[in-house]
DNA sequence: GCTTGACGTTCCAGTGACTGGAAGGTTTAT
DNA sequence: ATAAACCTTCCAGTCACTGGAACGTCAAGC
């Protein structure tokens, strides 16, 4: 299978998948006679496998000790489980900060006209925010 | 005022507001005799906007798109709400899109075991996610 | 006057995770 | 023969900084 059939079935595309293979995520392809990697289905798996857990947001450092797991038969389940608690509560802070920035946003859109005119409580806002003080 | 009282009372970095000069999303600083950079309270009350609209989640270009807005005595305020309401609909949208990469590790943590042994719900989600369909 | 430490300056390199593009080789179809 | 659709490598750029080197300046203490 070429790159490009790798990357249809993974879903990553075959830039990604050069570069997973230039920083050493994954192992060097093996190579037709004329140059062409050449990937299995135990290649695929692992492109999907990194390709699943980089869409529920891990880096690409986690994906490379999750890797190491896999391959592990030695492996505790509990390890890859504080991997993915530690993940979700990152998750959620950030997921907290985004909401509170939403909401800010969706305040400033609210209170302003929105008009023709130059009076604007979103520019009023990020020059001195709700809640600063002033001398 | 030297760069580190400004750094001080806008909240941003040193580092940060020569960066912010240096690709021109603020005015060179008038530099006293020594060759700092001096700030005056006009100066200060830029970066603060600046640091604020970071803060909401403005990136730089749409923050050099809301300080023009500011200085222009013609701007329209249905602009600025423009730029606000998109950004609010983008947030919303990375943010549903965190709370389902959130709700699918939490999942996989609750089904994995967590003990010593190699068996790991989190790792066979991961190399072939429930919903996939083998041949 | 000397040293020390905390400032300030510039410039260069690196981050993460790609993406785009150039310049070229290969394969397949027309 | 030629076009298109692949593939290859390598280099540069993205975004918003951050770290560090190498150097100049300033204020305080001895």
């Amino acid at each position: 299978m070429n790159i490009s059939a790798a990357a249809h079935q993974s879903g990553l595309s075959a830039k990604t998948i050069r570069y997973y293979e230039e920083i050493g995520l994954i192992a060097p392809a093996a190579r037709a006679e004329n140059g062409y990697r050449q990937y299995d289905s135990e290649a695929v798996d692992d492109l999907q496998f990194i390709a699943r857990a980089r869409e529920v947001g891990f880096d690409l450092q986690e994906c490379r000790q999750l890797l190491d797991l896999l391959r592990d038969p030695h492996r505790q389940s509990r390890h890859a489980q504080k991997l993915v608690l530690e993940k979700s509560q990152h998750l959620q802070q950030r997921i907290d900060q985004l909401v509170a920035m939403q909401r800010e946003l969706h305040a400033m859109a609210e209170r302003c006209r929105g008009d023709e005119g130059p009076d604007c409580a979103i520019l009023e806002d990020l020059a001195a925010p709700p809640g600063a003080h002033h001398r």
